[in-house]
DNA sequence: CAGTGAGCGAGCTTCCGCTTGACTT
């Protein structure tokens, strides 16, 4: 018989999610007959030093405990022990799915009377989780089977590939079923370009006067069509033929607009926005919307600010839509709208969090700012600017043409005025930039207008712009491929392996990645495909309704796949150095000429002549800011742990040395390479190496 | 505060997807 006090201690109820941050939430809704705990991701997974995939034995997985996490599951099977009962409650994913599947099997074996049950939830709210309890269900024992199905794949793909690029190319190098879909991309990007001729052509702008002020109109049509101008010559050859004492309004066409806001953010969408407003890396918006989420000391006490900031699904928890309508109904009463907005989710989206927004629309950006450094700020406030504005009626534009025509030449001016903000209202950094449109002027149908005089310019057409975090991520999502949690890793997997380097925003193939590309779209064609994900989430959907067979998907990918590796094995040539770059610099020891070639702490210069000659240096970064020095700055390490420093290639002679990375800009004051810095006051902004000049960059938005 | 590449031939590198940390200075 127990005594009655160890009974009490048995008669907690264990709830398992994945992130700590939500635990704490949770526990302070569920109170003190709950233990809430995190089980911080996967637990269970293969191992890492081997394939552990037995082909064989119908693909059966050796699953281990995940190296460092041992800690963590004995924790929550010692929570067991003190509980009457388990609640796996991880997210309502494919994923979220597998882990509770492994928790549930770990604890079961150490404590097999332990009722264990599934829950789940689609929003961290008091009611929906008080709810999920009332509705425990069995583990989807078709998921689990999907989710596996995928990790073998991916294992199998990964842990194939890349020991031949080992093989063939170079030590510590990857393949996989995302990174090289991502590299593919980027690559052919770069092709194109490399390939582009830039065309030329010409617009025709004419400027006319009214009330002593310019007006801009462009060019329209001539004859009714479209034209486009080859060279200057052939404006020439119509500007003869226009009156210019004859132009007159012949026609104004006004047309009412309406832009509906977007939905609110899920995390490609907030990706994207803070690359292509703030020059954010993707890395750099999930750390800070993690602080967000974690939970901010507003003084009194400390609170998350956001939902979780992984995820796919643009749905918003009801009682949140209640509150934002009370806000705007308060706050913007004319542009609250009769009902609630619902965006669709796409057809890709596992729905398992929601959208991300802020825990309160009552909490402005500005209400907090004195308690978020600058880029919490920034991320907090896009966050919270969206999500009101989704709730928000759309704003109302009159978009008015009047069109300026002599003989059979017509012109336009567009002027746009706004006649209902609506949710313009609640925006502030999320406001576009073009509301100062040009000098807003009215006419008369069929008034005479002066002419002033012709404005021809010249064009070239541009070549496609390279990649930035912003657009490999939306071409990630729009394609299915990777996940929320793994865009921004998928980027800097490919940096990490001198795939790709990133100058200012732009992500540029090396030498090295276009090799690896070429290698993978010529061995594995069918890999770096887009339709192999989307083929893949199909049979896995098919997998978790119960239509497709796990087995002979996998059977069906293996032999044609591990036939290819053979041949990539057997008949691929060495490319051991076929990555190597001349740079035009000559050896200062033998004169013969340097190569840029990558060692284990990346790219460096060597001599070709090695190994007669062993010279070697680090690629230069920038000029030594030393007055008469003339040497270069270069990345330094004390030892293969340490951190890298920065110092002069005149060392010891010039004993310059700093911390911080030279960025590729010069200060516009002094020369000096500018460095970038990181504070509370200014958030990101670079700031000249010289602290004499002082010249400080801080980035306007 | 200041490495890297051949070979010698141990022992090791690698995937995608969940999650956070902290032994830098």
């Amino acid at each position: 018989m127990q005594s009655k006090k160890s009974k009490s201690k048995e008669d907690k109820i264990l709830v398992i999610v994945e992130s700590p941050a939500k635990a704490k939430t949770i526990n302070k809704y569920l109170g003190k007959d709950y233990i809430v705990a995190a089980s911080m991701g996967h637990i269970i997974d293969l191992p890492k030093s081997r394939m552990g995939i037995d082909v064989q034995n119908g693909f059966k997985p050796e699953y281990i405990t995940v190296r460092g996490k041992g800690k963590i599951l004995n924790e929550l099977k010692r929570y067991a022990s003190k509980s009457k009962e388990a609640l796996l409650a991880s997210d309502n994913d494919r994923e979220g799915e597998a882990i509770a599947y492994h928790i549930g099997e770990a604890i079961a074996k150490k404590h097999p009377d332990l009722p264990i049950k599934r829950i789940v939830f689609n929003e961290i709210t008091k009611s929906a989780i008080l709810d999920s309890i009332k509705e425990p269900r069995e583990i989807d024992m078709n998921k689990i089977k999907a989710q596996k199905t995928r990790r073998t794949l991916d294992r199998l793909v990964g842990y194939n590939i890349s020991p031949i690029l080992w093989e063939k190319v170079k030590r510590g190098l990857s393949a996989g079923r995302v990174q090289s879909v991502a590299l593919r991309v980027i690559c052919e990007r770069e092709e194109e370009i490399e390939a582009f001729i830039p065309k030329e052509y010409w617009t025709l702008k004419a400027e006319f006067v009214k009330n002593k002020k310019e007006i801009t109109a462009e060019l329209h049509k001539v004859d009714g069509e479209k034209i486009e101008f080859r060279n200057k010559n052939e404006i020439d050859i119509l500007l003869e033929k226009i009156d210019v004492n004859n132009f007159v309004v012949s026609n104004i066409q006004t047309t009412p607009k309406t832009i509906k806001p977007t939905p609110p953010f899920i995390t490609s969408k907030l990706q994207q926005t803070a690359a292509n407003r703030f020059n954010f890396t993707s890395k750099k918006t999930m750390s800070v919307a993690q602080q967000l989420y974690e939970g901010i000391d507003l003084g009194s006490e400390r609170i998350g600010l956001i939902t979780y900031m992984r995820t796919d699904s643009t749905r918003i928890s009801n009682q949140a839509i209640d509150e934002v309508r009370q806000y705007i109904a308060e706050n913007y009463r004319d542009a609250l709208p009769d009902n609630a907005q619902f965006y669709s989710k796409s057809d890709k989206a596992q729905d398992a969090h929601e959208a991300i927004r802020p825990t309160s629309a009552y909490r402005t950006p500005e209400s907090v700012k004195k308690y978020l450094t600058p880029d919490q700020f920034k991320i907090y406030s896009i966050i919270w600017e969206r999500f009101v504005a989704s709730q928000m009626i759309g704003a109302v534009y009159e978009n008015t043409v009047f069109y300026i025509t002599s003989g059979n030449v017509d012109f336009k001016i567009s002027n746009s005025t706004t006649l209902k903000e609506g949710f313009n209202l609640c925006l502030n950094l999320l406001k576009s930039k073009e509301t100062e449109k040009s000098a807003k002027v009215k006419f008369e149908l069929g008034e005479k207008v002066n002419f002033k005089q012709y404005l021809p310019e010249q064009h070239f057409t541009q070549a496609p712009p390279r990649y930035t975090d912003a657009a490999i991520i939306k071409f990630l999502e729009e394609n299915g491929i990777g996940r929320p949690s793994t865009y921004a890793p998928t980027i800097s997997t490919l940096q990490d392996r001198y795939y790709i380097v990133r100058k200012s925003k732009q992500l540029i193939p090396t030498v090295l990645g276009k090799l690896i590309n070429k290698i993978i779209t010529t061995s594995f064609p069918n890999i770096v495909d887009v339709d192999f994900t989307a083929k893949m989430e199909k049979d896995l959907d098919g997998i978790e309704n119960g239509t497709t067979s796990d087995i002979k998907l996998l059977t069906d990918f293996y032999s044609p796949f591990i036939e290819k590796v053979e041949i990539a094995q057997r008949s691929l040539e060495s490319h051991k150095k076929s990555f190597e770059e001349e740079t035009g610099e000559l050896c200062d020891k033998c004169g013969k000429p340097m190569l840029k070639k990558l060692g284990k702490y990346g790219f460096f210069l060597a001599c070709s002549g090695f190994p007669e000659c062993r010279n070697s240096k680090p690629i230069p970064l920038a000029d030594c800011p030393r007055e008469n020095c003339g040497g270069k700055i270069v990345g330094r390490k004390k030892a293969a742990r340490g951190k890298e420093f920065y110092g002069c290639t005149n060392y010891p002679e010039c004993d310059f040395v700093t911390w911080s990375k030279p960025t590729e800009y010069n200060c516009p004051k002094c020369g000096k390479f500018l460095i970038e810095k990181n504070d509370k006051i200014y958030g990101t902004y670079k700031l000249c190496i010289d602290e004499n000049c002082g010249y400080k960059q801080i980035e306007e938005h």
